[in-house]
DNA sequence: ATGCTATTTGTACCATCGTACAAAAGAACA
DNA sequence: TGTTCTTTTGTACGATGGTACAAATAGCAT
């Protein structure tokens, strides 16, 4: 929207634009996007309400301004990690690598703000547990692609497992990590103060111990032997 | 706040008071608290908006009465499936049949309705997502006993992992239960249509599959050599 | 300084929200 | 049938929501 970038442009003094985008961020994350006023907004990045119109037209467009904002250096830096990952000869520590590729991105941002990853992770697991209609669209454009990379960079790393399987697998993983960003205190909680919740580094070595094992598990197919009554469709 | 239940009381006509509850409970779950209003609610039970102040008095009288409504019946299934499952004398299977009796009562309720347990849990995982205070609130001071209830138990069938990496695969856990009933198409989506993430009976099966294996999953402080920067603390 | 453009402010409109409340309708029992 | 209590309806009020828009302001090139 700007035309004359004479070297400042971006470093305006206090750059309102930025300033509402990030407060915009963090509201939506912590509270849901319908709990958050435009108003609210505004007040935050110490903003005028007409200042959102005027730079993102709607609440919506502010929105999609926020995942376009991230969506571009998060996936690119997760392909760069997956590159790497996938260049791993030992199997185990390849898968290893790869969910590590997956996780750490989703928690510290690889392009500008410090927690920034984690924060628009969040922003994005309370958008889909909202069910909001923006969020649905940009992320199955955005992200299909580099889940679908992921998922086939585990199953060459596990063969033996159906594709079945791994879509479910890496469903939890996403699961797990959207809940550990959303409810970080729960682990203190139940932890009884051992563990910190919001010890990113932590969650991330517990989430790839974890899921690296839920990865590895044996197949349905053949752990189940006679139980359930409706499945029937599963299989490779 | 009805005084006279001569035989009828709840099994009146169409009993608004539960096509409320149920419309109530299926839009929170769907669209979050704050994108509902009172009037859609009223709207989708064929109900006045009048008549929802009248039997819950606020919104979030409202919320907390389908809480109410929903908590004790699940607890108790989980309980008595708990009690159950701790009874196995076989490790491997106790672990099993421990994570499955965490798992299935969220899928399908113990109670009245059929997939009113998917519901419910559902609609806990958007609450939650959105920060809702009245959920946090009644969460913590019913769900965290029997948490804990079920940490104990997989820490007794797992007594060489420490409580900390349990607590944290727990939560983990819950996540992905979560997140499966909140996007299950995304599952359908990722495995181009091999898998249908509506089967509860499947998700269930994957779930414990993958759980149970995250579970046994070597311990943290033995599994990583030296990497990470910050961590220091944990340990049991 | 002067004009030009990008931004910020202030305000106002209209829709919708949660909730209150009086009146109507129904149900149960004398 | 008339009385009483419960439930439902209809409507209204005040607050707050998103958004539009004119006026004020600030930066920059000339």
């Amino acid at each position: 929207m700007a035309r004359k970038p004479t070297s400042k442009e971006t470093a305006r003094k206090p750059n309102m634009r930025e300033a509402i985008l990030a407060a915009a961020e963090d509201l939506f994350a912590t509270n849901g996007f319908n709990a958050v006023s435009v108003r609210d907004i505004a007040h935050a990045a110490g903003a005028n309400p007409g200042s959102v119109t005027y730079h993102f037209k709607t609440k919506d467009g502010l929105l999609l301004e926020i995942y376009r904002r991230h969506c571009g250096p998060m996936n690119l830096r997760r392909s760069e990690l997956l590159a790497a990952a996938r260049r791993v000869r030992d199997l185990q520590d390849r898968l290893e690598a790869i969910v590590r590729a997956y996780v750490v991105p989703a928690f510290t941002s690889g392009s500008d703000l410090a927690g920034g990853g984690a924060r628009f992770t969040r922003l994005r697991a309370v958008m889909s547990a909202e069910g909001n209609e923006v969020a649905r669209k940009i992320i199955a454009q955005t992200f299909d692609d580099t889940s679908h990379a992921f998922i086939d960079a585990i199953h060459d790393s596990l063969p033996h497992i159906p594709r079945t399987d791994i879509v479910w697998r890496s469903h939890f993983l996403l699961g797990a990590l959207y809940y550990s960003l959303v409810t970080p205190e729960r682990v203190s909680r139940l932890s009884r103060g051992e563990a910190d919740g919001s010890d990113a580094a932590n969650a991330i070595e517990q989430m790839v111990q974890a899921t690296v094992a839920a990865f590895q598990a044996p197949a349905l197919d053949q752990a189940v032997p006679a139980r359930r009554p409706t499945v029937a469709s599963n299989k490779t």
